[in-house]
DNA sequence: CATAGTATTGACACCAAGTCTCAATGTCAA
DNA sequence: TTGACATTGAGACTTGGTGTCAATACTATG
């Protein structure tokens, strides 16, 4: 089964009916690089309207199909989530964002709760940095700029 | 010495001029509750141009007098920094805002570097859920309505 | 298969947050 | 006091997103 009809039968379980706007979207969202905006989709799907195209990102961040990266700056932009609860590795050169789960912030946010007498709900996290291929070109182009880091 | 007056040397220190618009921004951004909007702070700064108040909350953002706080469902907001790194532990009920450096991430981000062969430049941590007072409040209003976490 | 009920759409106006331009003005070092 | 130049304000523009409402398309049902 194709990734957009097992996208198109989450849809349908959760009672919504299928049309040829939404899979235009996500046929388009599935297209797209490693992240994007909602402007990138739209200039990929003609024949849909915006509000739909806004509409169906909204549906399928409610799903988690897709999910939203905190670019260092402050820009969110959305990504193909992968399954369940995750965060994100941003390279701040090229662009690219690896997911991790393994790096377990639960003990930390559960001390936290305790700490601080809350009942905790969530949390987000996402970790800025350079790849390796952008390091090693970086130490052969010393003169690149730097990017400011949002989280100081 | 009162908090403008040290807000202004800090800007002295880094060469910009001291003007009658910036005071009057950091006057209002110092009334502001706990995190605010620059439309709050456009609301309280009379005859202060909207260009202006949005130049000078960057030169506060970019000298660590104000950090943003994303809350819960994806909005940017603005806050008065403490001092240094830290993180937020945001209330959905009430919207405070407490801020912790505690809770240490660096082992997790350092484990993470090596891992995945990352540099890594820095980090944003937001944490969500009911603080103390809230949750005595709603243990009484049973129907209160849940907010749907960003960071699933 | 026909159809009715209702979810969804598209066009468009609107909103929120922020940037850009450029002539006019303000600041401050000399 | 003055000159260099940093800063401002007005307003147009951009980006990302929402609300409205008549028209249309899905799909469960008969």
């Amino acid at each position: 089964m194709s990734d957009i009809e097992l996208i198109i039968e989450r849809i349908e379980l959760r009672g919504h009916r299928i049309t040829e706007g939404r899979r235009r979207v996500i046929q388009a969202v599935l297209k797209q690089p490693s992240h994007f905006t909602v402007e990138d989709v739209l200039q990929s799907t003609r024949r849909v309207g915006r509000a739909t195209v806004f509409r169906t990102m909204r549906l399928l961040l409610d799903l988690n199909i897709v999910c939203r990266v905190l670019l260092d700056g402050g820009n969110l932009h959305y990504r193909i989530s992968s399954r369940g609860h995750h965060h994100h590795l941003v390279c701040n050169d090229c662009g690219r964002v690896e997911d991790f789960t393994g790096c377990d912030v639960e003990p930390l946010v559960q001390a936290l709760a305790a700490a601080m007498k809350y009942e905790i709900d969530g949390h987000w996290l996402e970790v800025y940095g350079r790849c390796e291929a952008c390091r090693l070109l970086r130490s052969g182009r010393p003169e690149s700029q730097t990017t400011q880091v949002l989280s100081q």
